[in-house]
RNA sequence: GCCCCCAUGGUCUAGUGGCUUAGGACGUCGGCCUUUCACGCCGAAGAUCGCGGGUUCGAACCCCGCUGGGGGUACCA
């Protein structure tokens, strides 16, 4: 078994590519153990370009998604792609023609509009390809079952244009048939494809892939999916926090069941269980709410020191194990961290509200949380707390009104780590030091 | 217009003729826990299986029609 991911570089990599990606490589993982090839289809010379190239490279890297063979390049073919056309031509199963918009149209006006257009061979102009006069181009989708379209319907499509470069159609039949491909596995948009590159096949005489055709993901407006719909490509997820192994989790999961009562696998598990049989055939809608559940199973699921190492990754900042640990409970990406933890590198914020409320209404609270710890012989979680506690019991007030003015002076406003585990992280020094400007600032 | 595909709660799915008074997950709502926010735990609501006909003793599962949605329709990929 061979497959293939053959993305063309016209952008970054789209979820939707991605998750063709990893349907690829799950069949390369898994018990077939499929040879996984990654050919760059740059034949459209106007929106190609090597950036492109090396994002959905990079996308892929991260995710963790390796190939076997390739990247091939496509436009590296042509002397291959001028040689199939040349036999085609010279077999009779090709012709020349000029025939643009208007013959096509003119031929369906008087054809019917379901009519095919066949064109008459001319000396020069771009290559169509003959539709052989046969009842229908049928093949056994490996996800959909028998997909039939009617030879009298379609179009002899052209294969190379004028300049003799050839088009996508041809190039990706060639192509495919030359890395020996069995299985094409690809999004639905290419199923009306499909019957044109089979007769390429046919044509050349050569022998015709399986293909398998994945539904396409939708937006929340149930339209295809794209940027206006938010994250809709790899880094944007990366830069959103997301771990790779959630991300590869969850889009496995847009587009095919892999128990019937379990939904957390590894990428290894889901290539033990994956079957083209099982894929979904109907679109699905990408839903970020529950990405941002998974991921923060995974994220909890990591040990502090890998946590750690790859939010200072993420971060870009150093030293992070302390904050790490008294936060990770309370995270679900690690973009989350920053704005919940940050405040421990960055000093306090101020959000005026929370101020208003728990420190310049009633200072004398933070006042004497800030006395009674300052008496602490020791400072450690241990101490802190049973000072802490007292010091409510002892008040008779709410356990909120006494930590909420603390947790403000700490950390600026009202969302933070716990209370106690932030002063130990903080040390004496500096979380006296803040609630002394908290008051200062209250006057 | 023409060709093709699809249709289970808001979302992703399980289910392939009786085990289904349709299972799981996310989300939502309520409760518990509780120093904030989360996490965790408990519970609930939410699906006439798109609609209409068949076939069958029996259909979410098979057949037909319809409706709705989607994809393609380039000398793009």
């Amino acid at each position: 078994m061979r497959v293939r991911f053959a993305p063309s570089p016209t952008g970054a990599l789209h979820i939707g590519g991605a998750r063709a990606a990893l349907y690829n490589w799950l069949l390369a993982q898994g018990p077939e153990h499929a040879t996984f090839v990654l050919r760059i289809e740059d034949t459209d010379p106007e929106r190609s370009t090597k950036e492109n190239v090396e994002q959905i490279l990079d996308a892929l890297r991260w995710l963790g998604l390796n190939w076997d063979e390739g990247p091939i390049f496509q436009t590296n073919n042509t002397a291959r792609h001028q040689e199939a056309l040349a036999q085609l031509l010279a077999s009779g199963h090709a012709y020349h023609s000029t025939a643009g918009k208007a013959e096509v149209d003119a031929y369906k006006a008087e054809h019917g509009a379901s009519a095919g257009f066949r064109g008459t061979p001319e000396a020069s102009g771009a290559v169509r390809l003959r539709v052989p006069d046969k009842p229908a181009t049928s093949f056994d989708d490996a996800v959909r079952g028998e997909i039939s379209t009617p030879n009298a319907s379609m179009d002899d499509p052209v294969i190379a244009r004028g300049d003799g470069s050839v088009l996508y159609n041809f190039a990706v039949a060639v192509d495919d048939l030359d890395a020996q491909i069995t299985h094409v596995v690809r999004g639905e948009d290419h199923i009306s494809n499909t019957p044109k590159q089979l007769l390429v096949f046919e044509a050349l005489g050569a022998p015709q892939p399986r293909y398998a055709h994945l539904p396409l993901l939708h937006g929340p407006d149930g339209k295809k999916l794209s940027k206006r719909h938010g994250a809709a490509s790899v880094q944007e997820l990366r830069d959103a926090g997301y771990l790779p192994e959630a991300v590869i989790n969850y889009i496995a999961l847009l587009g095919a069941g892999f128990a019937p009562d379990e939904e957390l696998f590894s990428a290894a598990e889901l290539a033990a269980r994956f079957k083209l049989e099982s894929v979904s055939k109907s679109p699905a809608v990408f839903d970020e709410k529950k990405l941002r559940n998974f991921n923060g199973q995974y994220l909890r699921a990591l040990s502090s020191e890998e946590l750690t190492r790859r939010l200072e990754a993420f971060t870009g900042h150093p030293n992070l194990a302390p904050a790490v640990e008294i936060s990770r409970e309370k995270i679900q990406t690690l973009r989350d961290f920053w704005p919940l933890a940050g405040f421990i590198y960055d000093g306090a914020g101020h959000d005026p509200k929370a101020f208003d409320k728990w420190i310049a209404k009633d200072p004398a609270r933070l006042a004497s949380a800030r006395e009674t710890l300052a008496e602490l012989p020791e400072w450690n979680l241990t101490t802190i707390e049973a000072a802490l506690t007292a010091l409510v019991e002892g008040s008779g007030a709410k356990p909120g009104q006494v930590y909420q003015p603390i947790r403000v002076a700490l950390s600026g406003t009202t969302v933070s780590p716990g209370i106690f585990e932030t002063l130990n992280v903080l040390g004496r020094e500096e979380s006296l030091k803040r609630m002394d400007q908290a008051l200062d600032r209250a006057g």
